[in-house]
DNA sequence: CAATCGTCCTGCGGGC
DNA sequence: TGCCCGCAGGACGATT
């Protein structure tokens, strides 16, 4: 499922690829992508970012193409030399096709549909993004302001808070319970529980293990791939998906905000 | 306000 | 061996 070190491999990926490229068609597949597009093209890829984890397209039109990619969205870029060689990889569950003017593609493909890509006006777009909370590896997000917000729910489940889009933004079932194992933080604790020392601790670690995600090209746990293929952080793994922790000790698996949770009793407290 | 539940969707794994 | 059932889960809305 890409959180946000995925999502930001992605889009790095993508700008490469694709600004500057005129898309002279769009094909819409599936209904999780907005009909609009059908009549979007042409038009130019000025720039793609990432916000929590959308991915969002500037187009020169002065429209923007938001996009979630759920938990199975993939993107594959193919060359106009390799359309028919890579039919097997990019049919298979594709939901929208970006024709280029120089013959290369752009597909998005979503197994289990629970992404959207939306055309979208600057109005739009902003509704969307203003509801999602501060990025944690951004400079504005301080450890002040992390203790602050924690403060804001201090009676809800730390971990379904760390998820909380609206609280901050990016982090998901993976990266939550990363994050907590680093800590040395039982994911069922009250938000507003925390010391001085173990929200100093979360705030750094959750920075940490964002950023080791990204080094590694993001974590391939169920289908996601980046553009380049699998990425690695899936190996760096401390606690989501094992049985044991890094040292060792049996894991125990619950459900927290109706999420598979793995914690270790004996290292997080 | 916090927690839970249903909804969307489909490949996969468990059970028989 | 093969089939069927139910689970997993990001986000959101509704309900407890």
């Amino acid at each position: 499922m890409p959180e946000l070190p995925e999502v930001e491999t992605i889009v790095n990926q993508l700008k490469q690829k694709i600004i500057g490229n005129t898309v002279t068609l769009v094909e819409v597949k599936d209904k999780i992508v907005d009909s609009k597009l059908k009549n979007a093209a042409p038009f130019q890829f000025k720039d793609i970012y990432r916000r929590a984890k959308y991915l969002v397209f500037v187009l020169d039109s002065g429209k923007y193409i938001l996009t979630h990619l759920g938990m199975t969205g993939q993107f594959f870029f193919i060359t106009s030399t390799e359309i028919e060689s890579k039919k097997r990889f990019y049919l298979p569950h594709q939901v929208a096709q970006f024709n280029f003017k120089d013959g290369s593609i752009l597909s998005h493909n979503n197994m289990r549909k629970f992404g959207r890509m939306d055309l979208l006006t600057k109005e739009e777009l902003d509704k969307v993004l203003s509801k999602l909370g501060p990025e944690p590896l951004s400079a504005e997000f301080t450890l002040t302001k992390f203790q602050h917000l924690l403060q804001t729910k201090p009676k809800a489940n730390l971990k379904v808070t760390l998820m909380d889009q609206g609280f901050i933004s990016g982090i998901g079932n993976i990266y939550a319970q990363e994050a907590l194992y680093y800590a040395g933080i039982n994911p069922y604790r009250k938000a507003g529980s925390l010391s001085n020392s173990e929200s100093k601790l979360l705030y750094e670690k959750i920075r940490y293990v964002l950023n080791e995600g990204i080094v590694h090209g993001g974590a391939s746990v169920d289908n996601y791939i980046n553009l380049e293929g699998e990425g690695g952080h899936q190996n760096y793994l401390a606690v989501y998906g094992r049985s044991v922790c890094p040292k060792k000790h049996p894991l125990k698996k619950v459900v927290l905000g109706g999420r598979g949770t793995s914690y270790c009793p004996i290292c997080q407290k």
